[in-house]
DNA sequence: CAAGTCAATGACTCGCAGGTCACTGAGTTC
DNA sequence: GAACTCAGTGACCTGCGAGTCATTGACTTG
């Protein structure tokens, strides 16, 4: 005898919500403007939600999660990449950021939202611990490098991961802003060359530009590099025996 | 016959404003909680300004006219700096650093609500803008950097100023947040020579290695460094010949 | 088809906070 | 000390928007 509910009624808000709250930050979105653009009435969205800022939680929760649990798994696949030699441990990285940030851009309205603290008060802790997370993450990969023989040991790793946090932070933060989507290989890839050349050992950096510059698969030269002969593997070798 | 008003009056209103917007945001702070605060009435702070959103827009752009500026005069001191020799930019590199690092420690509150986009939707662009204006001013730097032979020319600069500008972006994001004042110097230090390892020649890290670690004075190494000789000068020689 | 259920509706309530303004009285001038 | 000015006051007005709830009617079941 029940009158069953639209299954897409809450998929539906939750779409509009999307795009009230990244139009307008959480204060100042109306839920009417919610439910008018989900085509639905004020009191459904009560139906699905105990308040605005219910619904709001939902959706940042959502991404939040999702992207921690891509950083976790970044660290703890490393080392388990770094025995099978660098070269593929490379071409893990660039796959593991290509998917975090593919993840972005298509979320990138959320996302935009997210990383401006929902533009409330409220939410900036999340991004706030959401980035120390990150940072913290990105330090004990370093460790792994430097242990490994791949990062300088001279490194100041707390510092670094700073660094390189708040340059992948930058990209994040520009990317959500963007219209039609950049080259996200060759970002990352340029932004991977940075972390090695910066942090790398000389001769990790002198055995990777000897490498031949495959552009279309992953490797770590950034295209302009103009490539000396294929020494190709040696720098696995050089590595993979420090590991 | 005018009874002359209490000179004191905007400034207090002011400084209650920064206290309760960066508690609360724009959007969430109440008129009556800054007026409370500054010991007036309503009335009293409508009489000095518009309307709420004025206030905030007179302590924001306050602040950022100033950083903007500091920035701007990095890059125009730099050529000048360099060709007084290489440490003497080193030490004026480190002397504009803390000075617009102790500046945003001084209004970190301020900073914060600043870094947050005023934890409001319509304020946003003024942080982004900001943003990209410092890491535009870092590429020109880094630009300066390479013509002079400091910086590899293999570098990407574009690449490089996002990371760069990201790294000092996300120090100060963390700045605003401390409750005790860090060690400024020392935290720049670290990053100048994140900067130095990360983006210089070969020749600038190895001669930069055998100075001497004056830390007390603005050296580029960081204190943890076990340094060897003093070659002291050989560095600033090697370098002020390419400018 | 009658009875019953419950998703959905939207007019309504209500508290809140931005902004106003008639009034007060401190200080000034003559 | 009378007249005058204007910074400052705070009760009040008002619009807005979050959240409610009596009502509707689509759909199920027997």
């Amino acid at each position: 005898m029940p009158r069953p509910s639209d299954p897409h009624a809450k998929s539906r808000l939750l779409e509009a919500a999307e795009r009230v709250f990244s139009e307008k930050g959480l204060d100042r979105a109306k839920v009417e403007d919610i439910t008018t653009q989900a085509g639905l009435s004020k009191g459904a969205f009560y139906l699905h939600f105990d308040s605005k800022s219910d619904a709001f939680k939902e959706l940042l929760s959502e991404v939040l999660a999702h992207l921690q649990c891509r950083i976790g798994e970044a660290k703890d696949g490393n080392l388990p990449a770094l025995n099978q030699g660098f070269e593929h441990a490379l071409e893990v990285w660039l796959a593991r950021d290509l998917a975090m940030f593919e993840f972005i851009w298509k979320n990138r309205a959320l996302m935009r939202i997210t990383l401006e603290g929902g533009r409330s008060a409220d939410y900036q802790h999340l991004i706030e611990h959401f980035a120390s997370y990150a940072q913290s993450e990105t330090e004990a990969l370093l460790r792994q490098g430097v242990a490994a023989g791949i990062y300088r040991s001279s490194l100041d790793v707390e510092v670094a991961a700073a660094f390189i946090a708040g340059g992948y932070d930058r990209f994040a933060r520009q990317l959500v802003r963007e219209s039609k989507k950049p080259d996200l290989k060759k970002r990352l890839r340029e932004l991977r060359w940075m972390v090695i050349t910066g942090a790398g050992t000389p001769e990790l950096i002198s055995c990777l530009q000897q490498l031949p510059a495959e552009a279309e698969r992953g490797d770590s030269m950034p295209p302009s590099e103009s490539a000396a002969g294929p020494v190709a593997a040696s720098a696995s070798a050089v590595l993979s025996k420090t590991v």
